[in-house]
DNA sequence: CGTACGTTTGATCTTTCTCAATAATGGTGG
DNA sequence: CCACCATTATTGAGAAAGATCAAACGTACG
């Protein structure tokens, strides 16, 4: 397979010599890889652009061309109504696929979003699929991770449907921590979250004053503390309770998933 | 490929003969299948049962064995809250899939439950990934099936988080309107949407008192029509507009994904 | 050091919820 | 077919969570 695609990599920075490592290591952690897998991984031709933040990636309506992972950095999924009002349906940590949902379709039903300043590695749709018509065990891997995102955004769902403000955010605040922490990027200990308010609110349907007001209540009980972006948790076990927070739905174990199971 | 788990077919009903091809119409919708690809699926075991209204398909927490077509009636997925509190995060209609979400992963996030009584055609699991391994075809209509789900489950978040009570029920109707209609099951005149005003209240994050009043609203704007749980839209356009309905995310329209496209 | 963006706070308003009661409706056994 | 029961639908009155409007305060960055 050749790399023609691939931008040369710049030496300073180790993320460009394998910019994939991190997709594959989130895959493994839910579905078992062979060596010769990561390898037909590692060896797609992906270019590395670094982004800016809010620069699109994919647009709601565009006829999407590519398929992204997300190297560094963060990202996030969004749709508006008629009227403008937006919805941001998630966030996306490094190793994150970022538009393996349009795979196959036509048009974007969402658009794509940096969230901060970040790299992001570009395969072509094609090759997309040609490795998963090739290697059937990564396309089963690449079907887990694409369950997950549902799951969570499902648990989404209901967060936004069911929770009030405070339950919402703290359970906005330890899925992120526990999917950074799965990643190795964080501790449970605290994070750096670079959402604005603004997008907080935009991620949790509800008004970027209340959920300033929601922060205040959850520093005032003594759940988190902030200081610019940096959220710390001193007490993680209590925010788990308050954000009625179970991790199941992030399928973090996995048993049935090995390679040639069933 | 032996039928040994098929159970025998009544013969008074047209769909216990091919109890699958509803689902073979639903995917040949959004993805181009050869004729053996229908009759690969057509060849699947399948055990199919009519199950009451209320019957649980699959369980939050439980490992799921198989997978489910819906052949008749109304399946809605759902879950809740530590405190009880319940979210339906869909509706589905005869031909869809009811756990492909489950086919890769150990213990199911959300629970799936009869609606109405119906039938229900299992197939197992392993079955099910040896079709696919089998045929990359229909690994990809699957696949394709999947991401619209998840994309009708993004609409939803818009819907609950950013739209307000009237727009969404509306949304709703619309919704279940079209989906019916592709499937040929109703027309945009109206339909029978068997839900009870709690279970619409549960689906759209209200309370079922200011579902019926937002129902009355509707009514009293001449947007709708209704005797018992039968809807009619008199001004089907008119709804649209009002339920901010676009179409575009359900991706009934497919261009790109012809057997062999790219 | 000024401008733009983000945060914080106060006051007030609206949508939706809650509680409660009554009226339909549907299904069941007699 | 009717009476009864359980479920569902409807309506009213009051409460509450969160939205809106508006202003002031910080902070980063050119």
């Amino acid at each position: 397979m050749d790399q023609s695609e691939t931008l040369a990599p710049s030496r300073a920075d180790p993320a460009a010599d394998a910019p994939l490592n991190v997709m594959i290591s989130k895959l493994s952690r839910r579905a078992s890889l062979t060596p010769a897998d990561m390898d037909a991984i590692q060896a797609l031709p992906v270019s590395v652009r670094t982004l800016e933040s809010a620069t699109y990636l994919v647009r709601e309506g565009d006829p999407p061309d590519m398929c992204s992972v997300l190297i560094s950095g963060f990202v996030y999924r969004q749709k508006s109504t008629g009227n403008g009002d937006r919805q941001i349906m998630g966030v996306h940590i490094p190793g994150d696929l970022l538009d393996l949902h349009n795979l196959y379709l036509d048009l974007a039903d969402h658009s794509v979003q940096m969230l901060t300043r970040g790299d992001v590695g570009f395969i072509t749709r094609a090759r997309m699929q040609a490795l998963m018509a090739e290697r059937p065990n990564v396309a089963r891997a690449l079907m887990i991770d694409l369950m997950c995102d549902a799951s969570i955004l499902r648990e989404g769902v209901l967060n936004i449907g069911r929770r009030n403000s405070r339950t919402r955010l703290a359970h906005l605040l330890c899925e992120v921590a526990m999917r950074l922490e799965a990643q190795g990027l964080a501790g449970e200990g605290g994070y750096e979250l670079p959402m604005t308010q603004e997008q907080l609110a935009d991620a949790l349907a509800l008004t970027p004053v209340h959920v300033n007001r929601t922060l205040k209540s959850l520093a005032d009980d003594g759940l988190i503390t902030r200081s610019k972006r940096q959220v710390t948790f001193p007490d993680y076990e209590r925010l788990r309770e308050v954000g009625d927070f179970n991790p199941r739905y992030l399928h973090l174990q996995h048993q049935r998933t090995g390679a040639l199971a069933e």
